[in-house]
RNA sequence: CGGGGCUUGGCGCAGUCUGGUAGCGCACCUGGUUUGGGACCAGGGGGUCGCAGGUUCGAAUCCUGCAGCCCCGACCA
């Protein structure tokens, strides 16, 4: 939806607050995303919102394209189920203990396992319903040590998690893969480089957990990997024949963060020349963990033998908040962020340069008609700032196009466009502009 | 939780050492001049100096306690 500067609530900041040492949460800050409530909670402001629903829509589209189903659970759980699976003494001061006036013990959810699980207990009973796989995108707690990067380390932070329910093993991989499948595309449509490195299986073992890494220079954590990962092909999302070889492309090849890395294996393994070494941000983690809590939760199924087994569970998580200070943190430059196509919160920044004018007036209300019309999402200056104000503050919200008309250009019915990530400008008529900006989607 | 730093108007900071009743830049309001890369002039509003005690004639400043926030570490979507 487009909308005028002038009745839209946008504060940015010239400024770089000092809470903010990172670029990601400096710039949220400052192009008025998010307000910081707490220590690792945060407010989000219209332009931070308009980002996170980008997200959640693409996370939700490739979701249900695999399969998935959307449920949503609620964010405060009994302590009751987690006595069940053993982790309500387990988890430790992370998790955010709550005591309701009946004297219950609740908890604020950092994850829910339990509650799908029990979701699924009480309401499937046979092998014939299976495969199933239910997600939910829904704000978590974890009571970090020391929340830092702004929404990238928050204490609230909003997650898509899925957990798929299979009748063994060989069903739960091919769950598993529609995941990894659903993940490289996801990330691919952020416009983000996504790398699948190998992860701590825990006590499951066997190769069902990876973590996604997407690139950024200033990532927390350092990738080790073959080159030529980075060059695979993003796979269709065709979903009904068989994934094997479409995994295996990526994970025949070495790659892992570096808390696995290990010297050794990754120069026996990689040529020299294939060496990558990388920084990056984990923004999504895929596992199998079996019957860890179907069978102490009796989560069971009757089998074709008649017989009842604890359902095999996989889990997938995408740190939905967390992605947006990620994105940032790959896609920026000096002025300010530098919004791929797919979660920027405007596709176009239209800037009026002489509110007033009647050329100018006139161009601009038919620019913002013109391009809302054919789909764009507008963000019209409209304000009485002055120029070098309005592009500062454009350049800074990173909006993929701006589309500048003063009353120079507006006399001779042009518009001046610039393209954010490149810088390039060019000058177009009316209609060559509407038409330019309404067809190919930058991509970086 | 260990170590370090910080807390003064919406934001960024000075003032604290050497107590004397709060200041600068930006932002905001009014008027004027400006107007294609964060303008200029004039006027104006806004702060119980994180909180609570204490010392003192007098505390932003000294003392004690507490809280919040940031950074490093262990931990983590």
């Amino acid at each position: 939806m487009s909308m005028r500067l002038s009745d839209y609530f946008l504060p940015t900041l010239k400024e770089n607050p000092a809470e903010a040492q990172i670029v990601s949460h400096r710039l949220m800050l400052r192009a008025g995303m998010v307000r910081q409530s707490a220590a690792g909670i945060y407010s989000w402001l219209p332009l931070g919102l308009r980002v996170l629903e980008k997200i959640g829509a693409i996370v939700r589209q490739e979701q249900n394209r695999a399969g998935a189903i959307e449920v949503l659970m609620p964010t405060l759980q009994p302590a009751e189920l987690w006595r069940e699976s053993g982790r309500y003494d387990d988890y430790g001061k992370e998790m955010l203990r709550i005591t309701d006036r009946h004297d219950r013990d609740l908890l604020y959810g950092p994850t829910n396992e339990e509650l799908i699980t029990q979701i699924f207990r009480d309401n499937v009973r046979s092998y014939k319903e299976l495969p199933r796989n239910l997600y939910h995108v829904q704000w978590k707690f974890r009571d970090e040590i020391r929340p830092r990067f702004g929404v990238m380390r928050g204490r609230e932070f909003l997650m898509k998690d899925a957990y798929s329910f299979d009748i063994d093993e060989a069903s739960a991989r091919q769950a598993y893969q529609k995941m990894f499948v659903a993940y490289l595309r996801t990330f691919k449509r952020m416009g983000l480089q996504a790398i699948p490195v190998a992860a701590d299986t825990g006590p499951i073992g066997g190769d069902l957990s990876h973590e996604f890494i997407i690139l950024a220079e200033t990532g927390e954590s350092e990738v080790f990997c073959h080159e030529d990962v980075l060059n695979q092909p993003v796979p269709e999302a065709d979903y009904s024949r068989d994934l094997t070889p479409v995994i295996d492309a990526y994970t025949q090849y070495y790659a892992r963060s570096d808390e696995f890395h290990d010297g050794a294996i990754f120069e026996e393994q990689v040529p020299e020349a294939k060496r990558v070494t990388a920084r990056g941000i984990e923004v999504g983690h895929i596992f199998y963990f079996g019957e860890k809590y179907s069978a102490p939760m009796k989560a069971l199924v009757t089998g074709p033998d008649g017989k009842d087994v604890p359902v095999h569970m996989g889990s997938y998580g995408i740190g939905v908040s967390r992605l947006v200070g990620g994105i940032i943190e790959a896609c920026h430059d000096d002025d300010g962020i530098v919004w791929p196509w797919g979660v920027a919160p405007f596709h176009v920044g239209l800037i009026n340069l002489k509110p007033g004018d009647a050329a100018t007036d006139a161009l601009c209300d038919k620019l913002y008609n013109g391009l809302s019309q054919n789909g764009l999402d507008v963000l019209y200056d409209d304000r009485d700032e002055r120029a070098g104000a309005k592009f500062s503050n454009m350049d800074l919200i990173g909006l993929p196009w701006q589309a500048v008309v003063g009353p120079r250009g507006a006399a001779a019915g042009e518009v001046e466009i610039k393209n954010r990530a490149t810088g390039e400008k060019i000058t177009l008529s009316l209609e060559d502009s509407l038409q330019k900006l309404s067809q190919a989607p930058i991509q970086k």
